[in-house]
DNA sequence: TTTTAATCGTTCATAATTTCACGATTGATA
DNA sequence: TATCAATCGTGAAATTATGAACGATTAAAA
């Protein structure tokens, strides 16, 4: 099967968790027209979204709940459970280690790192805190996928290096500035600031 | 001038953003190629998005640092300050009330609110926290702009219903649910679990 | 059984965005 | 001064994403 755009990956995810949510509700069955009013996405686009994958609707009738959930979540993540590696513990890499949103999730926080002598040792929600000099040994240990840089940003950029170095090859960054990686590495931003200010400016004008 | 595009005014904020630094560090000249690298965005792009406002290049030279950035901001901005109300002050909400990168930028949090007994009537980081009952007034009184979702999904349409009562028509969710709000009312987005998600599929593949 | 209405999946058209190509301008240099 | 190389700004081409149209299918109703 061809490779999806990104895009299409980010409204399948948000699929996935709709029909989760559907499926505890005891709805087992759900149109693209349902599916559009909740994730306010238009239902072509959801049907063609869909049909990336195989034939699994029925006209007149929509998509079993359960089914369509299990065909998306087969291509997309075939049972794996992402494991992320946490570089910064303040405020924010905080609110992160204590959420469980991600244990629910296909999501598995493995180990967080900072350089804060008083905070290494600890262990928040069940998540140790390492010195990052450790990151090279236990990010092989865990097999962390994707590292998430939580420290400022002046530090930010030696912290996607080190990442790199031990091997981690996707990056998630809290940090409002743009580090350099080599092309095989994914980084991607969340960036704060400028959602607000984009919110701000796009309705202002 | 015609309306941007959401994706380009991003991208302006960013080049705002990366001005800035350049300044700080006394480079007064910079080119696209330059910003290029920086910013990991091509130089074509830059070159077409900054295009929108006027012809402010010099070719051979580049662009007046101080100058580009005055002209983006003058358009986008306009010496406004955007003015946050947050609601919940749990985890994640708490992080963004100690964030000091709001003070610096042209953000401002003017107001937070709870439904926690405990926390309602502390301050944090200079910024008071309120009983949601009171949003209507203290909205109003401060002029926000644009509220923050930061409460547990099973509240998060109970507050954004409640944030367009107080008026507010800009709102920025982190809850990952998928709220219904009037047409005239903009929602964005911050899903991290989506965002990590999707870091994992698409690199994946 | 035939008709009807809902809904899927797909094709085609439209719109938005990015990339390419290149002429125009400018400061530096021979 | 004439040439050169860097860089801007922009129209056209290519790519990507969205939306509209519609035939095909199905369950339910007549
Ligand atoms: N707090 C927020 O709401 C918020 C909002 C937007 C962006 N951010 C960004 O997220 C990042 C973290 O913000 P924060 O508020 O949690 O900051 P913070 O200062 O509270 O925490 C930073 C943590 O990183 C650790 N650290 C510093 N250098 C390190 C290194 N080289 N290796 C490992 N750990 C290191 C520090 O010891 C500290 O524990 C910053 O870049 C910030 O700009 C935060
Ligand atoms: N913590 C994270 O790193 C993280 C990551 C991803 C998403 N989120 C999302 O962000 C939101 C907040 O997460 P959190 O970890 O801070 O949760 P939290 O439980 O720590 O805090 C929630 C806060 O909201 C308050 N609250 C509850 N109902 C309210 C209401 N009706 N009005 C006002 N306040 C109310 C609670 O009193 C509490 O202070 C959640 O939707 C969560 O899914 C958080």
């Amino acid at each position: 099967m061809k490779k999806l755009p990104r895009k299409t990956i980010t409204r399948v995810l948000l699929y996935i968790r709709t029909l989760e949510a559907l499926a505890k509700e005891k709805r087992f069955l759900v149109s693209s027209k349902q599916l559009s009013e909740i994730t306010g996405l238009s239902d072509v686009k959801i049907r063609k979204d869909i049909s990336n994958f195989k034939k699994i609707g029925k006209p007149r009738v929509g998509y079993k709940t359960l089914d369509l959930k299990r065909t998306l979540e087969n291509y997309l993540l075939q049972n794996n459970v992402v494991h992320l590696a946490l570089f910064g513990v303040g405020n924010l890499g905080s609110a992160i280690l204590s959420y469980p949103g991600f244990h629910q999730n296909k999501i598995k926080l493995v180990a967080a790192f900072d350089i804060d002598r008083r905070k290494i040792g600890k262990t928040i929600n069940g998540v140790k805190i390492y010195p990052v000099e450790r990151a090279p040994e236990i990010i092989k240990k865990y097999h962390a996928d994707i590292g998430i840089i939580a420290v400022p940003k002046e530090h930010c950029q030696e912290v996607a290096d080190y990442m790199v170095l031990s091997g981690l090859s996707r990056i998630l960054n809290f940090a409002p500035y743009s580090v350099s990686v080599p092309a095989k590495v994914q980084v991607r931003s969340i960036d704060f600031t400028i959602k607000i200010l984009s919110l701000f400016c796009d309705a202002h004008k």
